[in-house]
DNA sequence: TATTTTAATGTAATCGTTTTCATGTAAAGA
DNA sequence: TCTTTACATGAAAACGATTACATTAAAATA
């Protein structure tokens, strides 16, 4: 049914050599052959096999989206940007989650031997030393997005979650005239969490005010491990007055505790959380946290990745870290 | 860097047939052989290049998954679903969104003739006359997720919106006994949204309650349309008990109207959506609504596509429509 | 033992495109 | 007018796998 090269070569008097070079816009075809070729593959609807395209070139316009897991708004968003700067280029998006059941590095493994992929955009909490090896050995192009730098040898996007977790803080504290500040953290080894709690202990040491280890408690990243987790400080004797949770879904879980106990937000206590999730503008009163521009950074990724996949030359690696942006609501 | 069947070959002192037969299991290789070769690829980490097999074989386990925008929890939960189940057959999944920028119909010109995908997965809130005619056309296996059961020349599932709606209003009207109910509907071309009216139309007519026209506003399926077409009901001289959206995100829409005419919700009126969000079970009081399973219609779409892409056989196909969950939320 | 059948493997064509190298023709220079 | 150069196009190889067909060796049959 699909017509190949060679019909069309037939149908047009030339040979494939021709054909490819005119629709891969080669100076060296005369404009009048080109126009002709042309006309004739729109009007026979002729469309470049992209399989043996890629067979023989050894690139693909398939970029390989690699996470952790599909689950939740970051994803999406992160699928959606990547999505649209592909779709902008020509390029395509293949999604590969580790659905818990394999190593982020097996999937890049897959990805890289398979042929199927000419870039991969890794999106992990943190790179771990497999990771870190296949990602030296690899020849494919490769954007990391990551809650910090920590890896040199690709390109990589990170958000700024230690300035974030800063200036939240710092506003606490600053602007709100609050000092007595608990902290919900990420699980130990994300990356993003720990550079949000490096934010929160410096901001407070700026600031002078000590701190009070009760009040440090790690939580999941999970509503159910924010709830357990605020409702713990929330029973400690010397409560705090803000609890600031490391992401939003934590934050979620602060107010269900809070309907559980039968405390106001913001008046018997407040919180604030990071990531400016969809939810959270719907909870009342509205959440204060951090936006950070996730379909951005996806768009950002893609761009990148599309770029070097182009180019045959190895400029130096960019490091992009992309800043958030404070949502004051009424949780504070 | 890697590896071909070729090199392999030479190391193991056999053809290239024979390491093809060997690893695709074939009846005609010794068990001897089989061992060595399988042995010999898993030492030199050999992996067929899929490109080059796709490309010969002319099948491809790549699913495309076409949607018309990558947006929000229901495309996510969808792309989950997917692909769960094609990393469960070692398929990969490849997303193509519209982006607002083309049609459907493009989109699935464009895997279909590119012969990158072997099997589409089409998600569409209707089947317009183009798509409907080139599905016809279509050679490449395709699963439709759509509001309706509507195309007959492929397999589809569908979400049970119209049962969904009128179990919905049922309960409203026989168990929370009321009779004054609203309905903020959907877009009049989306599927979805048609059914869940005629739910609910029929609902109230087969309790015997009259339609009050006045108590019918299209809206678009978004937040700020619900919060529209809610506060123009609540402005209404007559004002109904209850409004009935006709998803959560014009629900969301109904508790903002609520808060800023300073109404209650339940006391000075209910609200009901379809889709049980994320975000839904954090509304204050939790929203009663119907919950879709739709990472399960996610995996079932995958589920059904493998099958069809893995023979060759035609035999009926499958229409399915999948049943909803009433949630009953303190919101009524 | 001679012949036929069967089983295991090899040979070579094939898929649709790109690309190197060869070829022919027209324009430019002598 | 003859040679050189530049340009446009064609012929054919290549990519890495699969597979129809050919071949060989071993087993089964007469």
């Amino acid at each position: 049914m699909t017509i190949t090269i060679k019909e069309l070569a037939l149908k047009c008097g030339v040979s494939t050599a021709t054909i490819s070079r005119a629709l891969n816009d080669d100076p060296s075809v005369t404009k009048e052959t080109k126009e002709k070729v042309l006309a004739m593959a729109s009007q026979l609807n002729y469309k470049p096999n992209l399989l043996a395209r890629s067979f023989v070139t050894k690139k693909s316009n398939i970029i390989g989206l690699v996470m952790p897991d599909i689950y939740g708004e970051f994803f999406m968003e992160i699928i959606h940007g990547v999505d649209e700067v592909c779709y902008l280029n020509k390029y395509y998006t293949m999604v590969s989650s580790s659905q818990g059941k394999r190593s982020t590095a097996e999937a890049i493994i897959d990805f890289m031997s398979r042929g199927i992929v000419g870039g991969i955009i890794l999106m992990t909490p943190a790179i771990d030393d497999e990771v870190r090896k296949i990602l030296r050995l690899n020849h494919l192009p490769t954007v990391v997005i990551s809650g910090k730098r920590d890896f040199d040898k690709c390109d990589s996007i990170s958000i700024d979650n230690y300035n974030g977790a800063y200036s939240l803080t710092d506003y606490l504290i600053n602007i709100k005239k609050i000092k007595k500040i608990a902290h919900i953290s990420g699980p130990s080894k994300n990356n993003d969490a720990i550079q949000r709690q490096r934010g929160y202990l410096n901001a407070l040491e700026d600031n002078g005010i000590p701190v009070n280890k009760n009040w440090i408690i790690e939580g999941d990243f999970t509503t159910l491990g924010g709830q357990s987790a605020s409702t713990k400080l929330l029973k400690l004797k010397e409560r705090p007055e803000v609890i600031f949770a490391a992401n939003d879904m934590m934050a979620i879980g602060c107010y269900i505790s809070a309907r559980q106990l039968n405390l106001k937000i913001p008046t018997d206590f407040g919180v604030a959380g990071f990531d400016d999730i969809f939810a959270s503008q719907f909870l009342n009163p509205r959440l204060t946290t951090l936006h950070v521009p996730i379909y951005e950074l996806g768009k950002e990724a893609a761009t990148i990745l599309i770029q070097r996949m182009n180019k045959t030359a190895i400029d130096d690696f960019k490091h992009i870290t992309v800043p958030t942006e404070l949502i004051a609501g009424g949780s504070v």
